[in-house]
DNA sequence: ACCTGAACACCGTTCAAGT
DNA sequence: ACCTGAACACCGTTCAAGT
């Protein structure tokens, strides 16, 4: 459940392990594969799968805690290399591409604006959209007020764009669109 | 599957009609209610709903399908009694209210924009969402150009506020955010 | 032409028993 | 402290047998 909260013996370090790396490979693979699919190609019992993580989204939320780190990372460094507008659609060209590629991602960032528990991954989310929303709004691009919250949930789009051909362009229409929504009149 | 295409059998259609009800009212307490408890509570054989909706969605489209002609039916409308922008605005207000109350909506329009089979309500939906887009362009409101598919997408936002308090708010703003996209500068 | 309902393979989840 | 894996209740889907 926590990333690594008081260190685990070694074997449950191990399994734990195991189980993201086979969870990464099969969910990419195809994102409804079974938890007791994972747990037998890890070579695990299905009940130490769930110990490690008890439900499919805190699963998920392991697989791919790095992606959202880097993403959270991300920010101040494009924020010193661009200004505000540009760093903020860079960094939703980012999510845009972590979201596609990684399917799941969408689903679980949904339940953790729900659910209280997973904060340690949709807080420095939202936390990163507020800083390039602020910084938007110091440069005078964006109106002021914004909500990063609201920003996050408008982005979920961009993970129910289909991967093919047409959907760059999509991507880069509905940002467009967004954009204009957030600037400064 | 089709609405009704040649007349069924009596008893056919009797279980059909019979399935729908059942199944509005267990999706509705539980979106995520088994078809085989659905078919069980409808009184019929599982065979025989899989022979009226041969998959969850299909059933999903048949349960909700009166909601998705009115709110195609409500354009034409509202745009005799509104401006195209409010008219607009309006129409977002009535289908972000179907999609919090009728769950499992959002997931079918999704499942729409990829599936051929559905067109059947997703295209007079992109049809319907097109005439507002045109009517505010023609007003000088809307920017030209906006594609109507891509402004439904945008819209599944509306599908994933929760119900409480707070989701009358952010809906609101989030279709200020919208709109002043679409906007004409 | 349509319906039934048992049957199949599989699912998520639990929990006694092991080390 | 942690793991195993059989077991449970249930799922979607099919299909022989009925009317």
């Amino acid at each position: 459940m926590a990333s690594q909260g008081e260190a685990l013996r070694a074997d449950a370090q191990h399994n734990r392990d195991r189980i993201l790396e086979v969870a990464r490979e099969a969910l990419s693979a195809n994102p409804d594969a079974s938890l007791n699919s994972i747990a037998k190609a890890a070579g695990v019992g299905a009940g130490t799968l769930y110990r490690h993580f008890p439900s499919r989204e805190a699963l998920i939320l392991g697989v791919y805690h790095k992606e959202i780190r880097a993403l959270v990372d991300l920010v101040p460094e494009l924020l010193t290399k661009h200004p505000p507008l540009t760093a903020f659609r860079r960094w939703c060209d980012r999510l845009s591409h972590y979201g596609r590629i990684k399917h799941g991602l969408a689903e679980v960032l949904h339940a953790a604006m729900t659910d209280r528990d997973f904060n340690e991954s949709y807080g420095p989310m939202v936390a990163a959209i507020d800083r390039l929303l602020r910084a938007g709004e110091a440069s005078g691009d964006f109106a002021p007020g914004a909500n990063a919250e609201d920003v996050l949930l408008v982005l979920g789009f961009l993970w129910r764009i289909a991967p093919g051909e047409a959907g760059e362009a999509r991507v880069a229409r509905l940002l467009d669109l967004v954009i204009r929504g957030l600037r400064a009149r």
